[in-house]
DNA sequence: ACGCTCGCATCAGGTGGGAAACGG
DNA sequence: CCGTTTCCCACCTGATGCGAGCGT
């Protein structure tokens, strides 16, 4: 579907530079430590991926979360299979910046200007491309061919795998990514009709080795891989009020390393073992028959999010990347030979959410600034029986689980759509009120508003990850009743009247948890760096020593290695989250 | 009799581990 | 030789089909 666009690019413009420039690490941005925010750029070109350069910080010297491999040189690469989909639009986080918490300031969320050329830290050289049609294409805030918004709903998961490099397996007959894509998207037009595609590219232009326990670059990237790199959403094309209706996921998306495989109607991305990529979504107004409209204008958008980058593997070597896999995907249930103790013992260490942290419980939004979210269902824990629900490849709307602790907060989300309606942009405002009738009908009900207007194409795509849905997050993973029989009510996340209150008086076994994906306190990450070390507890070290006699990998490796650092960013970025707090979402628009 | 709900069994498919095979 | 890839395994999840039980 993709072409192949002139891999020249994009940001001709003095703006889309400045836009440019504001990218940095996902760890570093969502990190308050860390100066600039976290900002994200368009993925360059079409064509690369610019890994953020340092300026303000060196990750080796004062980012905790160093660790992360980002190359520190700004290069950009090249690949070969050009999209035709250049960085199009350039992206910027809205998250807030550290210390925004006022609900009234949130009202401006949304606004572009907010994330355009003011961050202090323009570290990208400019570019000097041609710029494309895309990137320089006016798009207005309303209306046909405004400017949509984007979520990233696991964010947090995602945040968590980021932290150490996430690697993503790949099989020849194919493997599902995990954690795996998932967005809300907001404000497109409602009636035009889009299509909505992912497309993986090369993150750098480096092979990496996982070598003493860190990935390693060794030597250049075979940047003439062949193959599919595209995943078209099974229900493109639809309207942009069906994207915008619920959480648009890739579950099914499938990476191989088969280059034999059917590219055109396969479901699998075809990558390369050891390299790293950068998933980008892209959405694409089409005509209604899914024709895209090559004569007029190319409405396309491309949203990119940095957390979401990976090196592909046809096997772990980051043992802490492993058992993340397994302490959240519930397919790798069977390898938590530690399962009793995450779930019943030490609550605070395990990786996996407990099913009533709730996405909700962890997005709290302070304010409106995430107002949008109301209208998302990953708020929502999914407590009932999806096997009933089997219509979409998309997340099922569940009902959520607010039964009850947390309808004071379901009421409060509706206030700030109500603030976002009366303070926010045109464009967003009006699609908020488009939306309305959905919001209106789960929040009073507390039911789904899945009904879809238009057909499924696929079913219960999704629903093997049943709390994943509006899982948005790890939080997800855990809902479910054979999770939930292994819980003692008296665990520390049983229901809380409310998350925002609920976790102040949680015990201190309870705030890891808790800060990492929820707070926006800084006291409380203080709390969580003081209370850290005793975190180490017996039982976990225990659990962690068995899990690790099952890996290939020695126990001695990065993980014990990296123990203090992993801590120590653990915590930052539990910082840095609960700053955005919203952060639950990465939000990104183009500007 | 009919329709609906629920529980159980079965099956397809997904997971990481580990050993063997492969290849530079 | 060593790093990478492939294959098979046991385990798990979720979907589906079937029948029993119940209410109308």
């Amino acid at each position: 579907m993709l072409g192949g666009e002139g891999e020249s690019s994009t940001f001709s413009s003095p703006k889309d530079t400045a836009d440019e420039r504001r990218k940095s690490p996902a760890v570093e941005g969502d990190d308050p430590t860390c100066g600039s925010r976290y900002t994200e750029h368009g993925m360059g070109t079409d064509r690369y991926y610019i890994p953020p350069t340092v300026t303000k910080q060196s990750p080796e010297a004062g980012n905790p979360c160093s660790f992360i491999p980002y190359s520190p040189t700004g290069t950009v690469y090249t690949t070969s299979s050009a999209s035709r989909y250049p960085t199009s639009l350039h992206l910027g986080s809205v998250l807030p910046p550290a210390g925004f918490s006022s609900s009234a300031a949130g009202r401006s969320h949304f606004s572009p200007a907010y994330q355009l050329g003011q961050s202090p830290g323009c570290i990208y050289p400019p570019y000097t491309g041609s710029g494309s049609a895309i990137s320089a294409m006016p798009l207005p805030t309303a209306g046909p061919g405004m400017r949509a918004q984007v979520y990233l709903c696991n964010r947090p998961l995602w945040l968590k795998f980021h932290r150490h490099q996430t690697e993503m397996i790949i099989t020849k007959q194919g493997r599902r990514m995990f954690p795996f894509l998932s967005f809300n998207i907001a404000g497109l037009n409602l009636t035009a009709h889009y299509n909505v595609f992912v497309e993986v590219v090369l993150a750098d232009p480096n092979h990496w080795r996982f070598q003493g326990g860190k990935w390693v670059t060794c030597g250049k990237a075979d940047n003439n891989m062949q193959g599919n790199k595209m995943y078209i959403h099974p229900e493109s094309p639809n309207t942009g009020a069906h994207w915008m209706r619920q959480e648009i996921s890739f579950g099914k998306l499938k990476l191989t390393n088969n280059k034999g495989t059917n590219t055109s109607s396969s479901q699998m991305i075809v990558l390369q073992s050891l390299h790293k990529y950068q998933p980008r979504l892209h959405i694409v107004e089409v005509s209604e028959d899914g024709v895209e409209d090559i004569g007029g204008d190319v409405k396309t958008q491309t949203f990119s999010f940095p957390e979401t980058q990976f090196i592909a593997v046809t096997a772990y070597q980051n043992t802490d990347i492993t058992q993340l896999k397994i302490d959240h995907n519930p397919f790798a249930k069977g390898f938590r030979d530690n399962y009793d103790s995450m779930y019943t013992a030490t609550e605070h260490d395990r990786l996996t959410p407990s099913p009533t942290d709730s996405p909700r419980s962890q997005q709290i939004v302070p304010g409106a600034r995430y107002a949008m979210q109301p209208l998302f269902q990953d708020q929502f824990v999914n407590n009932l029986p999806q096997n009933r629900f089997h219509n979409s490849e998309r997340a099922v709307p569940q009902t959520n689980s607010l039964i009850s602790p947390q309808t004071d907060d379901l009421a409060s989300q509706r206030w700030f759509v109500a603030s976002m309606q009366q303070a926010g942009s045109a464009g967003v405002a009006a699609n908020k009120l488009e939306l309305t009738p959905y919001e209106g009908e789960y929040s009073s009900t507390l039911l789904p508003y899945g009904i879809k207007s238009l057909s499924m194409q696929t079913s219960h795509a999704l629903s093997y990850y049943p709390d994943c849905p509006f899982t948005t997050m790890s939080a997800g993973w855990g809902s479910r009743a054979t999770y939930q029989r292994k819980v003692t009510p008296s665990l520390p996340w049983s229901p809380r009247p409310s998350p925002t209150t609920g976790f102040l008086e949680d015990s201190d076994k309870d705030k890891p948890q808790m800060e990492e994906e929820l707070s926006g306190s800084v006291g409380l990450v203080s709390a969580w760096t003081e209370t850290q070390p005793s975190a180490l507890t017996l039982e976990k070290a225990e659990s962690y020593s068995v899990a690790c006699k099952r890996r290939r990998l020695s126990l001695s490796g990065p993980s014990t290695e990296n123990s203090p650092t992993d801590i120590k960013c653990e915590d930052l970025t539990s910082a840095a989250t609960n700053n955005s707090m919203a952060s639950y979402y990465s939000f990104y628009t183009n500007p």
